[in-house]
DNA sequence: CGACAAAATGAAAACGTTTACATTGCGGAT
DNA sequence: ATCCGCAATGTAAACGTTTTCATTTTGTCG
């Protein structure tokens, strides 16, 4: 009603051809009009409303809501050069081993006003590189990384804009790259010690592509390392560089299931390849943990919940959502560089690891 | 060397105060006073090459890369009036239900150039309406929704600024809604078909809260109508609504398990309360499926990993991304509003449901 | 009642682009 | 030579805000 008749009485001055289209944007200018003020006026109202006469801004405040008037953060962004957005870099969405991790920093972005941009690199360099970049066109204020190897291309577009950024998921031996992180390698130590001082002695491995991912070398290089330290060794038979799926995990497990000797148990190096293992294991009618036992990472959210219950590292995606974010956010208000951090690891004891005495002898399948 | 050259013989004009705080972003001014042209010329070389003669175009390439520019895509956005954002709203991310709707969403926009800006309402209207009001602040030029029953406010305020948008995972009857989607209602009733063709007669149902959740309400509809419609008729004590936690459908199962007399089956209308019906059925002695027949909804893709692997209803998750993806990005192209489709579903069968012959009569576990 | 400080408001410049329109320069047709 | 047309380039106005500085209005005190 008071609208309609406010609006015949002040003929719009500014071009009506949007019209048609349906994009009238109700800007500022506007409001500005229709209360008889300036510009001005009216984004102290919104912004500051105690610089504006009580009076006034009450009516410009009606006519705001009046008109549905929202302001344009784009606008805003310009002038005020800071775009309000972070970006978030992670490798893959499915199978929700980020999503914890992205949910908090969502989370945390979101109680400080920031909104969150997600790339999704599937594991891909180039890929990346184009998503940072269309980051940056986008003048995020900052960025959240997953790892930290990668081209020092990258790094130093980033740098060239003097946008901060934490990396994640790796702690970086870079002073110049902060990371918050947990220790991949100090927790796959920790994993491999569990299997060892359940008497293993012939474990397998399977994990990510080491050659593409940070994380999946570290958790490699424990299990190696450790082999090596407690004069074991480890065979190239029994370690399996997989994708980031439960049939490949599965399809690994098969593999290694067909060495001889065939070892006790195996190493996986993600919940979700340690799933897939657990179902290959199931299907060749290998008993999970009396003839195998399963060691997971990542304690994934469904681990819990399989037959058996898996053993795995507890890794505080969560909180290092949380903490990258805080890091990240009080960078961008202070203009330092981030704090880095390194966050602790669990070792969860589920039913999938057991001592190597209970083991059954049994024939091979093949 | 070549540019250290330019640089000297042409003195910065523009303020140099940001250098100090690392925040000298180079502008398309910077590249035109570097080559020696107008900002037009550059504006061109960049987005219409064919319109400016080679020779002054790959001096001006020469420039736009030894200085790293990054064009701002806000300055851009403000003039072409389009933000190249589409905005996404999940309920959750955590347990993964919509990762691959995510994915596929993202990996769609991208192809097209577009970004996308990820909401999670985490159930809450409230929320919901905080996160619409922000994306549309950053003026996306559209709107994928989850769900469609929402307080009409959110619905005016899009509609005011006259973005497209999408509903998704419920077709709406509303045609001034326009879904992408698959029927939860139909294809709860294929599920109950599928237990009562089995020769289940006592079914219960563990769905999530149907009071703010439309998809939960048309599974949960469905299940009435469907044993209503084969005068069983539903009974409370067999009804459970929970929160979407492995943990919320563990407790529920126990819950349904102590009612005399036991249901033969129950038809979980996601897969993660199906997997925690399976975890309390395990730790309880109670064999799925021969004692206790589980129907999961989703097709998670654990589903298939977990111990039986579950029976359940596969959505079109990704396809639907995908396809309101290309519903809403050509109706943002065309002015007109976005086309409606509805997506198949399909029964997958596997192990976690059996015929009720098979069912072992076994003494009551309490 | 006048003066003056404080409060309220306005004018205009910036933010970094795109683009319509104007200008320039050049080759070829007359 | 003159003119035309076209290609290449430049000028300047947008886009919707915030913010500095100037100006006007208000209120207070002597």
């Amino acid at each position: 009603m008071e609208n309609a008749r406010l609006a015949s009485k002040k003929r719009s001055t500014r071009k009506e051809a949007g019209r048609a289209s349906g994009r009238t944007q109700v800007t500022i200018h506007e409001i500005a009009r229709e209360a008889g003020v300036s510009i001005a006026t009216v984004s102290r109202t919104l912004n500051a409303p105690e610089k504006v006469r009580p009076q006034t801004r009450e009516r410009i405040l009606a006519i705001v809501r009046d008109r549905h008037y929202v302001s344009d953060a784009l606008a805003v962004s310009l002038v005020s050069r800071r775009s309000g957005t972070i970006g978030v870099i992670i490798p893959t969405i499915i199978y929700s081993i980020y999503a914890g991790f992205i949910h908090s920093i969502q989370k945390a972005c979101g109680e400080a006003g920031y909104t969150v941009l997600t790339g999704i690199t599937e594991y891909s360099d180039t890929l990346e590189d184009e998503i940072v970049t269309r980051l940056l066109e986008r003048r995020v204020d900052g960025l959240v990384l997953t790892g930290v190897s990668r081209g020092a291309g990258i790094y130093h577009k980033i740098r060239n804009l003097g946008v901060p950024f934490v990396t994640t998921w790796h702690v970086s031996k870079n002073p110049d790259i902060p990371s918050v992180s947990f220790d991949n390698y100090a927790a796959s130590m920790d994993a491999m010690q569990h299997l060892y001082s359940l008497g293993h002695r012939r474990i397998a491995l399977i994990c990510g592509k080491s050659d593409r991912n940070d994380r999946a070398f570290e958790r490699r290089r424990a299990y190696c390392d450790f082999l090596r330290r407690k004069r074991i060794g480890s065979n190239a038979e029994l370690m399996e560089e997989r994708d980031f799926e439960f049939s490949e995990g599965e399809a690994a497990m098969r593999k290694i299931l067909r060495v001889e000797p065939r070892p006790s148990a195996v190493f996986c190096a993600n919940d979700i390849l340690a799933v897939g293992a657990m179902h290959a294991c199931r299907d060749l009618g290998v008993a999970v943990p009396a003839d195998m036992s399963i060691m997971g990472f990542d304690d994934h959210p469904v681990t819990e919940h399989v037959t058996p219950p898996l053993t795995t590292i507890r890794v505080p995606a969560d909180s290092m959502g949380k903490e990258a974010t805080r890091s990240l956010l009080r960078a961008i208000d202070t203009g330092k560089p981030p704090a880095s951090k390194v966050l602790r690891t669990d070792v969860v004891v589920r039913d999938s690891t057991a001592p190597t005495g209970k083991r059954r002898t049994r024939r091979k399948a093949s």
